[in-house]
DNA sequence: TGCGGCCCTGTACTCAAGGCCAATACCGAA
DNA sequence: TTCGGTATTGGCCTTGAGTACAGGGCCGCA
């Protein structure tokens, strides 16, 4: 390992604790029977805690312990029949990386140095999982999909977006500083050229949804 | 290195490749100075190629000839000045890494060691706004944002979904088997609950938009 | 000069949506 | 058994949304 750094096993598990031991540690290791054990102790600072998530006490993630926890030490969070679901919750909560509790000798090992120098581990899969997400949650600020504005006007396309947002005939007529009627007539324009019936259908186009 | 691992470098700054080649390789490693040249070449099989994406003649992400170079090796992107946006094409496209051109040693190695066990490498900051926008994305299927639902009954979240989709009330009565009168009557119920005023701020709401 | 596209507006009509008041029926909890 | 929540429906009324038909002004291009 390129530095001793402080580190706390936790799992209910004891060939699990054994198997991180010989991946990770020494013998002198420290390691926790449970999670509530973990809480009372004097956590040293620039610790890496290593947490079995299928123990019995593992708190939700939504409970403050956590934010407390990863304020101290960085958190790798582990489980034996790992779930997309989980994972991305424990690493929204702040841990540093979620990873197979008997994965490899030499994956765990990558995963401690990985979190050690201030990174964030995934898998493979899960990874991929939020890489395909990403188009499609529009994270990509500034490529936002506007395929349905291409072939509507500039005053059309101002005018989409506000009636797509929840604006009134009335309030969009105002904000644009023309009349109801002139409202409703470029909507019109905008469903036929978008093949659309009502601004509902509208939103959902805008917005990328089904 | 734990494995002597194929490795191709490509930019056309001679600094970078000098600081790639300290970090991760000998004096012997193939240095490119253009991406045109790589495509010519015969790539030996499992090699790690080293792009620096602010290279002149980079294709477009979207060109095949990416999936083509991707088929037969791993590619890791570099760039001096690296971007969200680009990083997520590029990772889209296949790649396994999207990395600091200049980072420092510690992290290059680190990146090919992750990206040679067949893991994909992305930054801690980059890490996180996947992370952030994989919960609004609904990305984590099974359990998308449905805060609106928390107070609502069962049948009123049945017809709130189907009302959000653009469904007029005569569809929804008809998939429920209910009056039309009805679902005007849990509508409301729906509205005042959720402080909304029409179908299409419930459409937003529902969708987790403004 | 004429044609076509875009922006603006008017009247009039239809209809879906939503608000208001009221009633019946079922069911679990106090 | 009574009470509260839920599901269901009725009638009546108001209004916003969308459509049909029609017109005027501006601008660029052939």
């Amino acid at each position: 390992m390129s530095r001793t750094n402080k580190l706390i096993l936790v799992s209910h598990d004891f060939g699990l604790l054994e198997h991180w031991k010989k991946a990770l540690g020494s013998s002198k290791t420290p390691c926790l029977p449970q999670f509530s054990a973990l809480t009372n102790d004097e956590l040293p600072i620039d610790t890496t805690v290593w947490i079995d998530s299928d123990g019995p006490d593992i708190p939700t993630w939504k409970d403050p312990i956590w934010s407390r926890l990863l304020k101290v030490s960085r958190v790798v969070c582990a489980s034996s029949s790992p779930q997309n679901v989980v994972a991305i919750q424990a690493l929204d909560a702040g841990c540093s990386a979620f990873v197979h509790a008997f994965a490899d000798f030499k994956t765990l090992k990558q995963v401690q140095q990985v979190v050690v120098s201030g990174q964030i581990w995934v898998g493979r899969e899960l990874m991929q999982q939020l890489l395909s997400g990403a188009g499609r949650a529009g994270l990509v600020r500034g490529a936002p999909d506007r395929e349905w504005a291409t072939h509507l006007t500039s005053r059309e396309q101002e005018i989409a977006l506000l009636a797509a947002n929840g604006a009134s005939n009335k309030v969009i007529a105002t904000n644009c500083s023309i009349t109801e009627r002139t409202v409703k007539a470029h909507l019109a324009a905008i469903f036929e050229k978008l093949n659309l019936t009502d601004r509902l259908q509208l939103a959902l186009r805008v917005h990328g949804i089904s």
